[in-house]
DNA sequence: CGATTTTGACCAGCGC
DNA sequence: GCGCTGGTCAAAATCG
């Protein structure tokens, strides 16, 4: 956003500069903080509503936005299979699988993410000898984010969770999750598992299957400011509300006005207004 | 003593 | 309609 050429400038301009880009950072926060609330308000319609009234297998159709990334474990593609080959594929959507690598020996069905989990169940499934653990996070009452873990049939050393919803909350171990937005866990070492660090090596994502997420997630662990954080954050939303075509109208509509708004208020400064929405 | 885990029972979707 | 199966509940047990 900022003008490289403008560092040549004199003394007073380039104050004049850091405080319109101050100014310019100002409105984009309140945007996103805007942007942030209406996009709860509606992932938490499209979700929470009747989304676990059923307490059988419609909680497929749960969105889910969190992505798990960590040295070991890896993301698969958000509509990939699941857990059996033979479910049902069109309301798979968005829901997140993680492996991590364990210590075969390890009976342990534990993912660390940041989050803070309850387990409430645990069940062997036909497909899979190994019992499958069921967790709700038991950070904030109201969250509805669930998840699954299972040992992989084909590979012992390998524990599968399946995430599903969105957390509406931060998680409990900030220094994990620093770079990823609520909703976005990250996994952890198990204690029997092979500690997980803050940094993603390239083997690991060389695993992922699908690269914009890969990319995505590697541009969210070098993130280490707070506007890489909002960028990443919105790249996200944008990535599940482009998809609704009401709320990209409306939101359309909103920007327009706030354009408009902007230019009535700021006459004088049209050229940073465009600088700003040209992005 | 509160939080968490365990575990058997129950419920509901799905296929036949 | 019936049985299989996955997901959830809830009481008891365990843990810190």
């Amino acid at each position: 956003m900022h003008n490289p050429t403008h560092e040549t400038d004199q003394p007073d301009d380039v104050t004049e500069e850091l405080n319109r880009v101050k100014w310019e950072n100002k409105k984009l926060n309140d945007m996103l903080t805007i942007v942030c609330t209406n996009y709860n308000d509606l992932i938490q319609r499209q979700t929470g509503d009747g989304l676990f009234n059923s307490r059988k297998r419609k909680s497929d159709e749960i969105e889910n936005f969190g992505n798990v990334i960590g040295k070991n474990s890896f993301v698969h593609r958000c509509c990939d299979d699941y857990w059996s080959p033979d479910r049902p594929k069109e309301f798979k959507s968005n829901v997140s699988r993680v492996h991590v690598r364990i210590d075969p020996s390890d009976t342990s069905l534990v993912v660390k993410d940041g989050y803070q989990w309850r387990k409430y169940g645990q069940k062997v499934t036909r497909d899979n000898p190994s019992p499958r653990a069921y967790y709700k996070c038991s950070l904030a009452p109201t969250c509805p984010v669930k998840k699954k873990v299972q040992r992989s049939a084909d590979d012992p050393s390998l524990l599968v969770a399946t995430y599903e919803g969105q957390h509406n909350h931060l998680p409990s171990r900030p220094d994990i999750s620093v770079a990823l937005p609520p909703g976005v866990a990250r996994a952890n070492s198990s204690p029997g598992s092979t500690p997980i660090a803050c940094s993603v090596s390239a083997a690991s994502l060389d695993h992922m299957t699908d690269p914009i997420i890969c990319s995505k997630i590697q541009s969210a662990i070098e993130i280490t400011e707070n506007s890489a954080i909002q960028q990443f954050l919105v790249e996200k939303m944008a990535s599940s509300l482009t998809r609704n075509h009401s709320f990209t109208a409306a939101l359309a509509a909103a920007i327009t006005g706030r354009i408009l708004d902007d230019v009535s208020e700021d006459n004088d400064d049209s050229e940073s207004n465009s600088r700003v929405f040209s992005v």
